[in-house]
RNA sequence: GGGCGUGUAGCUCAGUGGGAGAGCAUCCGCCUUACAAGCGGAGGGUCGCAGGUUCGAACCCUGCCACGCCCACCA
């Protein structure tokens, strides 16, 4: 607030406050944020009276910057915050990062790499301390990047999943799991990633329909088998055909020679083979397919593991050491050689598990892991949103929500890094297995070793919304804010993260009642970020938006403005750099109409006047309408129409219409009236401001502080001037007393007489600025007769002087007529376009309600109100026809 | 293979039974003393296709077509 372009015109010796001419984003966001923090704004206080709000973030890769998808995503969180802030809450809005532990390992895996060093040259007890310092060092990056953005978090709160405090509820949680069987070990098929080293549970792999070659082998005269993986067959332990294919029935129980092994395996029956797919003869490699293993456990084969954790062929034999990529087409040749081909291999597309960190195929593998035993806690995670307690929004998406949660495979949860939460269990050296609490005395004595595995990253993740606020301690945190109110996150991690946090809640934590506590109330579901033709965004087509640099150049409230505005709940949010620049012009036209009123005296001291024009009272009863209309789009989670709303009110209602409007006032004799206009334009904007708040922080923040002349309210209250924010200023309440429907439909009518007027003189070719003599008619049947000076001033219209002749009538719906002396300068050939354009929709509008009112099922049926409105409407018309056809002639 | 969703103006999207809307883009005219990051005006749509229900359908039902997403252990 320092450059002044302009002195104030009528400044009232109290108001000094001067803005420069256009919105300048960087400083002031610099320098309102650590005010804020500062002010101690954002932090909340879990022993206050006041009502808790609390969302915690959903934590960002420690690895990670701020993309536009945090953008979105916070900007959400943010704006419910800081509403409920305003409107009395002790709002919490928790920050923290999460570990992630196998996309971290692998980045400074990679750096390593670069040192030309592996994990395994520094050790475990090295590499961890590498991944420690290398977190400390880049790690956070994101969290200053959430200050620019305007994220009011509470910075005193913030955790990391890794830190002492929720490393102590993972290690709890865990020991009661296990006490209580839900957690296991056992030898099971998993995904296995060859590159990361590690099991994945079902979640972490991606699908892609992939082309492989099928290839039909044939074990023996009678039996061949079809299979993509050809190098598969050297870990067969039998085949399998269904027991009841007549083709094979006679076979089961028979051997049958595996070629190039010489080993004899078995023919079984099992229902789970297709007999119409392929030759209905299945090949069973147990310890490397999940299906297989099933049939395997079914007729208990025994399992060959035949490839090692790099998928490295490990059977002795020739094709011992090979890939299993090289190992494919050799074992096919070889079989090629013996004659076991009986089909040229064919392109065959197929889905193909890989590796949703790396891409890598997955290897399904026999391996002994750590499982979370999901029945009862996807039970109870489905039923909690089955019955309400918690509620998704949109709720359409909660059927995916049930789909998952109601089929449940059990979780693999031990992976094979080094960073992350190890595994609680000691083994003995005579077989014991100890699940160690927290408070738990760690075995000691030769032989004693602990599980080498660490914790899959959501699992800790799962613990964060009550881990974070102090769990397993009985916090002050704990008991105001838990339940949380709303979680906001993207409809891509409802799986991963919502519905296990939906698992581990209602298992951990109680209700004053003693009955499973949900982690939320609601979960708001937003969608991905694409560009502005609907693209997913990706780095090779080159439509990233990096929301740091359209916060450098536009503001960080244009960034958050435009990404809001796109938010319908649950859908992709387009955006594009050209609405983001719309976004800053409109901060600016804020700033401007700010600067106006200021420059004209507009303040917020005092009641409201209560003797009040026509025009005071439509803005007002329009702002009732706005205040209204936006607590319920908030409370639906519909941003997107916030925006809308909020967007429309601030540039049709008050800029293009009541600014025009009250400038005549302003300026005008009556200082009475020129000093009410002052104080509601004041009581507008300064309820704008506030509506706008949560959205664009910093300049409503910024335009508030100087409408409100520094806090005059705030001084009042005893609060020092340092501390006055909009941050803390109360939400407007509507006041149903401000609604008057006369008012509004009065200045419908004006603002319809004025567009015509323009759209008039725009057809006509004249010039703005110049003036031309005209008679209005039929204002005061209109009810508008008072405003006739506003009408000739907005449509720059004088009044007819001597020998003023009508020479151009613009008949407008509701019966007035402004008749214009344009002679001179009129156009009789756009003046008869214009006239037969408005003459043929009148018509239209005639002949189609006529029609509507002819027909008996609609007057027997349709609703009184609907008839009514056809009728007016019809009678609208039919005057506006007698008028056009009058004006017509006139026109010769 | 199963499930969910979408199709409305050039683009992105609102609009769940009674006069087709917004933003951006386009065209015309304006530096009208808050704002050219602005002001005024205009053009533009068989609401995917075909049936059905209804006095009345963008909206409800059926089928088809085209996209998109999620889930999935048929070799």
């Amino acid at each position: 607030m320092t450059d002044l372009s302009q002195p104030p015109r009528k400044a009232r010796p109290t108001q000094s406050a001067e803005l420069a001419a256009a919105y300048q984003p960087g400083e002031v966001e610099q320098r309102r944020y650590a005010q804020w923090v500062a002010a101690g704004h954002l932090n909340a206080d879990a022993k206050s009276d006041k009502p808790p709000f609390a969302i915690v973030i959903p934590p960002p890769n420690v690895t990670g910057s701020l993309h536009v998808g945090h953008a979105l995503d916070h900007t959400i969180q943010d704006s419910l915050i800081r509403r409920k802030r305003m409107q009395g809450f002790e709002a919490l809005w928790l920050p923290g990062m999460d570990h992630a532990g196998i996309a971290t390992q692998n980045v400074v895996e990679r750096k390593l790499a670069a040192e030309g060093l592996s994990r395994h040259d520094l050790g475990r007890e090295k590499f961890v301390e590498r991944v420690w310092q290398w977190k400390a060092e880049s790690g956070g990056a994101i969290l200053g990047q959430m200050k620019r953005l305007g994220d009011s978090v509470d910075w005193s709160r913030e955790r990391f999943t890794m830190d002492e405090g929720l490393s102590r509820a993972v290690q709890t949680i865990f020991k009661k799991l296990y006490d209580d069987d839900l957690i296991y070990r056992a030898e099971r098929i998993i995904n296995w990633c060859p590159r990361c080293l590690t099991a994945l549970s079902d979640i972490e792999v991606e699908h892609t329909d992939d082309e492989g070659e099928l290839v039909s082998i044939r074990y023996s005269d009678e039996i061949v088998v079809a299979t993509t993986r050809a190098e598969t067959m050297l870990g067969d332990t039998a085949v399998a055909v269904h027991p009841d294919d007549e083709r094979y029935k006679h076979l089961i129980g028979t051997e049958v020679e595996l070629p190039l092994t010489g080993r004899r395996i078995p023919i079984v029956g099992d229902a789970h083979v297709d007999p119409a797919f392929g030759t209905g003869c299945v090949k069973v490699t147990p310890a490397h397919d999940p299906n297989d293993f099933e049939i395997g456990q079914r007729h208990g084969l025994p399992s060959i593991t035949m490839m090692d954790e790099r998928a490295i062929i490990t059977v002795h034999g020739p094709f011992q050491g090979l890939d299993r990529y090289e190992a494919r087409p050799a074992v096919v040749a070889a079989l090629r050689e013996q004659g076991r081909i009986v089909a040229e291999k064919r392109p065959y597309v197929h889905a193909v598990g890989h590796c949703s960190r790396c891409k890598t195929t997955v290897e399904p593998r026999l391996s002994l892991q750590w499982f979370v035993n999901t029945g009862p806690l996807a039970k109870a995670a489905g039923d909690a949103v089955r019955d309400g307690r918690t509620r998704i929004e949109p709720a359409e998406l909660s059927k995916r929500y049930f789909a998952w949660v109601d089929n449940m495979h059990d979780w693999c949860i031990s992976r094979q890094l080094w960073w992350g939460h190890r595994i609680p269990v000691w083994y003995g050296p005579d077989g014991e297995v100890v699940c160690v609490g927290p408070d738990d005395e760690i075995p000691t004595g030769e032989g004693w070793r602990q599980d080498e595995d660490v914790l899959d990253t959501w699992f800790s993740s799962a613990l964060w919304p009550f881990s974070t606020l102090g769990w397993p301690e009985q916090t002050a945190d704990l008991a105001k804010f838990y339940p949380t109110s709303v979680l906001v996150t993207g409809y891509d991690i409802l799986f991963f993260w919502v519905a296990r946090m939906m698992m581990f809640g209602l298992y951990a934590m109680k209700d004053k009642d003693g009955r499973s506590a949900v982690p939320f109330e609601t979960v708001a579901l937003h969608g991905m970020v694409r560009d502005q033709f609907g693209k997913k965004m990706s780095k090779s087509f080159g439509n990233v938006v990096d929301p740091l640099d359209w916060i450098d150049r536009f503001g960080a409230d244009a960034t958050r403005f435009t990404l809001a505005r796109g938010a319908n709940p649950g859908s992709d949010v387009p955006v594009s750099e050209e609405w983001c620049q719309g976004s800053r012009n409109f901060c600016n036209k804020l700033w401007n109409a700010t600067r106006f009123a200021l420059i004209n005296g507009a303040h917020t001291d005092g009641d409201l006047p209560t003797e009040l024009s026509p025009i005071d009272r439509w803005i007002l009863s329009r702002l009732q309408h706005t205040i209204t209309e936006v607590d319920g789009y908030f409370e639906e989670y519909e941003f997107a129409k916030v925006c809308d709303s909020l967007f429309h009110f601030a540039w049709d209602d008050v800029c293009d219409w009541y600014v025009e409007l009250a400038k005549p006032v302003l300026t005008g004799d009556d200082q009475a009236a020129a000093e009410r206009t002052r104080r509601v334009l004041g009581h507008v904007l300064d309820q704008l401001l506030r509506l706008l708040h949560p959205v664009i922080p910093f300049v409503t923040d910024e335009l508030w502080c100087a409408l409100v002349g520094s806090g005059a309210a705030e001084r009042k209250q005893g609060k020092a001037e340092g501390d006055t924010s909009l941050m803390v200023a109360a939400w407007p309440a509507a006041d149903p007393a401000l609604i008057d429907d006369p008012a509004e439909a009065e200045l419908e009518t004006l603002q319809r007489v004025v567009t015509e007027v323009r759209r008039f003189r725009a057809d006509q070719g004249l010039k703005p600025g110049q003036r031309v003599a005209a008679a209005l008619d039929g204002l005061a049947g209109a009810g508008i007769a008072a405003h006739e000076p506003l009408i000739r001033f907005l449509a720059r219209l004088d009044a007819p002087g001597d020998g003023f002749a009508a020479t151009g009538t613009v008949a407008v719906a509701g019966g007035v007529t402004v008749s214009l002396d344009t002679r001179g300068s009129i156009d009789v050939a756009a003046e008869r376009a214009r006239l037969t354009k408005d003459r043929t929709a009148a018509e239209k509008e005639i002949s189609q309600a006529t029609a509507k009112l002819g027909n008996e099922g609609f007057l027997a049926k349709a609703p009184e109100q609907v008839v009514a409105k056809l009728r007016e409407r019809l009678a609208t018309a039919q005057a506006d026809l007698t008028r056009i056809d009058a004006a017509l002639a006139q026109l010769g």
